[in-house]
DNA sequence: CCGTTTGGTTCCATTATGTGAAACTTTGTC
DNA sequence: GACAAAGTTTCACATAATGGAACCAAACGG
């Protein structure tokens, strides 16, 4: 009905209205939100007192600012350790970081874009968390392109749509139809490449995590610099990277069952 | 109204079901949820359906199941950057941990209950997020009677309302007044201990992290074992780990004003 | 000290939304 | 092919959300 599209029913509205506050990088007041425009004061203050009521944010009384609240915290981390492909895939990606040396990413689909779940560097071992939770382009990115090329048409359609196609690079694929042919030619051999699409110099292989019916669950990259290494090199390790992709895929399906058969 | 209490408004009972799926360790079916006869079936099903266009949840169209969704870990990533003290407190954290080589809690009170925020472990380093989202109980840990020793009156009578005191140890202060009296102490002494409350031979040394007002916004702990340290040694460290909640405490405080005064 | 602005909270008539029993469709079983 | 179990859709009805406007409380400013 709405022009904007999404947020359907009052449940999506008070969702919005948490992403709002956490979209703030700080705690926000009341005006602050207000001033988005999006709800007017009685609906957005009825939301944030159910929010706030609710556990799902917090309301600081000294300030009169709201965050995040603890409840979500909770949530996520049942989140994480229930549905994502993260606990799973964790020995798997230590493995192929020791192996390669490389930047590995584990990232699933977020309503059109890559939510990066879980990450290892290449020098230093970074932390986990501080990486997981950032979301970034489908259309430019190895594993973005790697999820896409397995989603059925529908989804494939309505993922297109929100693809913002901007030509971060002079290699970025800008248009739906040279994305087309793109995710064709990452179906037929199985892997993407990321071609300084997204950002200067760096380039990355990538392959999907496929469920036995053949959704695409997941994506699991090998990343590095143009300065490092090429792309040949990188897609000499492809064929490591889909054993391991599909061992996680493997394992993330038995233990999808429930504890009986 | 409803015998149990809370749940107010649609958005409270879409959250229910959020919750419904959490607490399950695994991907759920719709009549697994149906029966638990909390809501019915229509009804189940339309929140089913919202959260997962939400992305809230996640559908697995191949098993019928649902589980929590990937939206839920970015906004975790964005209540861990922007409401918890762990962005802060994690050099400090960082810091204390190499200084005593024991493990290290950051926590917060999440309505009675203790949340842990962040983590640093004795042996090797711990993911954190692994361990983060954790809740224990506040009555009979280091960093819980640490917070409640510095709550508002009436904020403390709710909490202590919603302790279980069960007796986990010989040690457990399982009444009210004993551990009204602990409290005494603590405020008086400036830090808690666990005296192996909640686990067989683990301690600990817990300080609150104030704000300017006097609220515990959090606290932090240095925790061990019996077969490596004694209380007193731990006590030794008690100055220093006010030092550093002192210096988290201040960072906090100035951290969370908007960038003009 | 009192008008004024700013930021936050409450009211309440209106109406959109959510509700859930029941009917229906699909999928699996014998 | 009949039966059952699981999942989906419908629709008359009632509850719950809506948001303009009034209200309140601090913080200003003269």
């Amino acid at each position: 009905m709405g022009a904007e599209g999404h947020a359907d029913g009052t449940v999506g509205k008070a969702l919005d209205v948490l992403d709002m506050v956490a979209s703030q990088s700080r705690a926000v007041r009341f005006s602050e939100l207000l001033a988005q425009g999006v709800y007017p004061k009685a609906t957005l203050y009825r939301f944030l007192q159910t929010l706030t009521h609710q556990g799902m944010l917090s309301y600081d009384p000294d300030r009169g600012t709201y965050a995040l609240g603890v409840r979500l915290v909770r949530l996520a981390h049942a989140a994480w350790a229930q549905s994502s492909l993260a606990p799973i895939a964790r020995p798997y990606l230590d493995e192929l970081a020791a192996e390669t040396g490389e930047t590995i990413h584990l990232a699933q689909m977020d309503l059109g874009q890559v939510l990066y779940v879980d990450k290892r560097n290449a020098t230093r071992p970074v932390e986990m968390f501080a990486q997981a939770g950032k979301v970034g382009p489908a259309y430019c990115t190895g594993v973005g392109k790697a999820m896409l090329a397995y989603l059925p048409d529908e989804a494939l359609a309505r993922a297109l749509e929100r693809q913002s196609f901007h030509r971060h690079t002079a290699h970025t694929l800008d248009t739906p139809s040279a994305l087309r042919a793109e995710l064709a030619a990452i179906r037929a051999r199985g892997y993407a490449f990321d071609r300084e699409e997204h950002e200067h110099g760096i380039i990355c292989c990538a392959v999907p995590i496929l469920s036995r019916s053949g959704r695409a669950i997941g994506a699991l990259s090998v990343t590095s610099t143009t300065a490092r290494t090429t792309l040949a090199a990188l897609e000499a390790k492809a064929d490591r990277i889909k054993d391991i992709a599909a061992k996680i895929a493997e394992e993330a399906e038995s233990w999808r069952f429930p504890e009986q058969v």
